[in-house]
DNA sequence: CCACTCTTTTCCACTCTGCGGAAAACTGAT
DNA sequence: ATCAGTTTTCCGCAGAGTGGAAAAGAGTGG
């Protein structure tokens, strides 16, 4: 059994997320369905804890509270990505990596390493430029300002491999959307074949997992059943971490 | 009246933030008082939402759903800070602008310009190197990875002024922590002085405010007055979007 | 300045939701 | 198998939360 209220005070403040961060009361009695008293009163509550604001114009808008606990929420994620790296581990016997985007810098934020004594390593908190990696072009495949970002930090070459065109790149960068996964042939380093997925928001890729290795052992695989299985994977993580969402919902309990 | 329930939804999910995201039921029962049944309902509600999960040791954490909506408040904080931005050029008769970081850049999110027709100009989205910046020296004072971003980023001579050793500029960000307040005299732009304070949630520095113009103009402020008056402004600021905690308090309408 | 319309806020009688203590179940250690 | 600590479930009850209606507020046009 649910507590009602809490549901309702969720419901409110996802109405006002779905509205651009911003709405007045009968919209979100619209989006809602709940009575105007019942939101005035549950929109009182989160005023006074600063989870929600009310504008000049009496129109109520999201909190600095969020901001707060959201970060809060944001420092665990990659903690939860280790059970999925692990599957990606066992599924290609290589390293498997999860990487976001922070500003124009790919940061690897969880790793499972490959138990093979040959193995990739890339420590977490690395920063490097997204160009030559499998996860910055998943990334930036069908983010809006992916050429920009390029202007910015130019694709310096790294092995005799890395894309260095602009150009090439957002080529590259419409396959990757199209295909649903990224590869980087030895432009990071020489002699390492990495594949990479998405992580998705819904349609917001918020972050990339792959997996990586020696060319000879990545490319005896089949390219396309490992992005298929790297793909459900992460689908899954994704779903787990933000897949719950206006109704109840299963919640896979994580196994040790 | 608030609604109970709301309130003590609320109280469990910020004895999780304060406990490092993460903590048993026994834990949230000792920060909250609440029963256990109690606090057993609230958190299958949260549950089922996606805003808590549950470890595989039956332990429960924020969840996924805080991340997204934490994420839709944050784009909100730029808007939020223009009348504090006003108040500040009110008084200085100088630009004011907020910037974040963002790795190792300072971005600037938001600004409301000098009435002045010589004034200075930052278009909002422009990411600029932290050392040559008041708002940069704020932002990183007491942080602990200060050198790291200095020795990643190097302190490339932007005017005559530029402080370019990181040695030197680590001197800079300990008289900053002290005072309190960052000043670029002509290090980023020749003839443009420019005074920075931060916005803290708590005891972390989240955004940087500053005020910015010509050399003679902002020379002729008085600078321990002028300090003084935008660390209030900005204290109002991050009091006004982070101070709401765990206790009801007046929040402030904004005027347009 | 007034009337109108739409929106937000307040009120209050009522009911059913959320409560919390106790019991049951679970987990890890011995 | 037992124990201790923790988590989960149960259920009678009372007061918290409900929602319709009225009051109040705000913006607009004449």
């Amino acid at each position: 059994m649910s507590v009602q209220s809490v549901e309702r005070a969720l419901d409110v403040l996802e109405a006002l997320a779905d509205h651009g961060g911003e709405a007045g009361l009968s919209e979100i009695a619209a989006r809602t369905g709940l009575p105007y008293g019942t939101i005035h009163r549950l929109l009182q509550t989160l005023l006074t804890r600063g989870y929600v604001r009310q504008e000049s114009d009496r129109r109520y808008a999201l909190g600095g509270a969020l901001v707060r606990i959201g970060g809060a929420a944001e420092r665990l994620v990659g903690a939860w990505a280790e059970p999925y790296l692990t599957k990606m581990v066992e599924l290609s016997g290589e390293t498997a990596n999860m990487a976001v985007l922070e500003g124009d810098f790919v940061v690897y934020v969880a790793q499972v390493p490959s138990p093979r004594r040959l193995r990739m390593f890339a420590e977490v908190g690395r920063r490097v430029l997204p160009h030559s990696t499998a996860v910055g072009k998943v990334l930036l495949a069908g983010h809006p300002n992916a050429a920009a970002v390029f202007e910015r930090t130019g694709l310096p070459r790294r092995t005799e491999q890395t894309i260095t065109s602009i150009a090439t790149m957002m080529t590259e960068l419409s396959v990757v959307a199209r295909q649903g996964y990224a590869m980087d042939l030895g432009e990071e380093e020489s002699g390492v074949h990495c594949l990479a997925v998405p992580v998705a928001d819904g349609s917001r890729v918020v972050a990339a997992m792959s997996v990586s290795g020696p060319v000879e052992r990545v490319s005896a695989l089949d390219r396309d059943e490992l992005a298929r299985g790297l793909r459900k994977i992460a689908g899954d993580f994704g779903a787990e971490v933000f897949g719950a969402r206006s109704r109840p919902a299963e919640n896979v309990r994580m196994r040790g």
